[in-house]
Order: C-alpha cells, then structure tokens, then sequence
DNA sequence: GCTGAAATCGCCTAACG
DNA sequence: CGTTAGGCGATTTCAGC
C-alpha cells in the first residue's frame, strides 16, 4: 500500500508544508513534535522519494488579469495511442490550458483552461483547439464561479486509512 | 485592469514564486535583480494586496495512496440561489472533493474529486452527493491519465499582455 | 517614494553523540 | 533523534538617490 512507509511525523509533516509551505523549518519542528535537524532530513527524505513533487506560491488569477475560467471537453476522431499522446503533447504546449486529463466514456479530454477575457478565450477556442488535428468536437463550459479550489491531498482521509491500517 | 500595478519585477517576483514557493528571498532577489530588503517588501506588499494567496507544497497524490481522479458532473433541481449556496456549502464539506466550480449550460456544478480506490469513491457517490437534497442527477468521468497538471497561471501571457498595454 | 548598505537576530544545516 | 555550533539568510534600521 502506497504510503505505508510514512509515519505519523511524516504525514504531518507533509499536512503542514501543504498548508503552508514557506514555513521555516524550525516551526515545522516543532508543531510535529521533533527538533528542527531531524525534521529537515525527513522533508529531505519526502522530496527525494517523490512525496514533494514542489512547493509553488498561489497567486490569484484575477488579479494578474485572468477573469475567465473555461473546461472544455475534447473528443477526438481517432483514440489511438499516437493520437492521444499527440494531443496531450499539443496540449501541454498551450499555456492557457493549465490541466489535461484523459477521461472514460464519451469525451476524451478534459481541459482546464484560464483566459484573460472572453475574446481571448474564442480566438484560442477557434484557432487551435478546435483547429487542432484530430480533434472531432469541443464543447466549453464556462465558470460562473468558483466555490471551491483546494490544493492537494485531503489529509484527513490519509490520517483515517493510516489508523485503519495500523 | 487589473495587475496593472505590477511593474515587471514584481511579476518576475510572482513567477519565481509560483515556480519555486520555497526560494529563499536573497536568491529570489538574485533572480529578480534588486537587492534582498526591496525584494522582502515587495513580496509582503504582493501577498497583502492579495497577489499571492498562500504557499503550498506540491503533494503526490498517488503517493499518498490517492489512486482515482474523478471528475463529477452535478445538475441540481433548484437553481435558486439559496440552494445553489447551500450545495456549494455542502461540497466545502467533502474532502474527496477538492475543486467545486459553478458551470453556465445544463451542468451545474462539475466537481474535480481525489479517492484513494473505487469503493471509497462509489460510497461517497451513492451515500453523500447523489444521496444530497437537491441534487437531480450526478454523472462520473474517471481520469484515465493525466497529461498536465500545471498550477497557477500562465506568465508568458501576463508579460505580453503587460508588453502590449505598455 | 523608492533603493541599497549595515547590523542584528534567528534559522539552516553540518558534525557528533 | 537530540545537541552543539558555525555560517547564512531574514529582517529591521538607517542613509542616499
């Protein structure tokens, strides 16, 4: 089971820096309980096997500008291994696209696009998108607002199982 | 508009934080050329002003044991306002869900959801969102693979949009 | 108003027990 | 894992542009 290796300092550890991840490693210390050497070595440890994959700063999209949020659903002609990995790469390769997922049933993809304005979005929309190869059908819904948009893992769910397996 | 404030130190300061939330401020600094005491300002100033909402470290969920991505398409019986808020309350209660976003079109909400197998995922359906009042009917898309995850916002198009208004 | 320089304080991070 | 200790970064103060 993947995670079985952690202890419960470890799994706090990474509860803290996902909530907070510019804290200095001596309050990190000691909001686990441990002295501040050791609790570097194990956030060392947790990058260098993968638990970490970075630590980014959250800035606010509408306040550098970008006012419109879009998912769009992409279905393709064909849904062979090379056509998709050559959509994902396509995809990859447009910045307002911020997330690409492959999906069961019906639609292919989803994106997850950002925009600074409408007009924006529909010359991306209708130039590449849509105008990508093999792409048979978009269909964009637009976000009227967000209600809820938490990063990361839901710790309390990692803390059940840990319990549950212990 | 919004983000013209911003002269473009401080947007380089946003994108080096985005890229990298744990940098210490002198080699921040460094990057962005001015020295260290400016550059702390600047960013006290960026995270006051709402710029920046937070830090975060990156977690892998399938590290965690997270092996199922989920997308949930919600469309709920009432759209009036108190019951859109009232759904939307509920979802900020479910920790499975991390990404709750109200949609324009016959989908109301699409959530983005994390669980660590298929039973934990179809319980929480069939027990908590579909089982919620208001609720008309739910449809799941499991994430086959994800092709791009990238978190924030895109600074090649904050910068030239920042160029073009110059 | 900003920036940069100097100084203090606290943290990071080895080495060792 | 904890303690010690040296070096570096963070942060305030103050002067200059």
């Amino acid at each position: 089971m993947a995670g079985a290796k952690l202890d419960e300092i470890d799994r706090r550890i990474l509860a803290e820096l996902q909530a907070d991840g510019r804290m200095t490693n001596v309050e990190l210390a000691r909001r686990v309980g441990i002295s501040a050497p050791p609790c570097l070595r194990r956030v060392r440890t947790l990058e260098e096997q993968g638990y970490v994959r970075g630590y980014h700063a959250d800035i606010d999209p509408r306040a550098l500008g970008f006012e419109v949020h879009v998912f769009a659903m992409v279905r393709l002609i064909s849904q062979s291994e090379r056509d998709l990995s050559a959509f994902e790469q396509l995809a990859r390769g447009w910045t307002l696209v911020r997330e690409c997922h492959m999906l069961n049933g019906e639609v292919d993809f989803i994106l997850k696009c950002v925009s600074p304005d409408l007009s924006t979005f529909q010359r991306f929309l209708t130039e590449e998108l849509t105008a990508a190869p093999n792409v048979a059908s978009v269909k964009t819904s637009l976000v009227i607002r967000g209600a809820k948009d938490e990063p990361g893992v839901p710790f309390d769910v990692v803390e059940a199982r840990a319990r549950a397996s212990a």
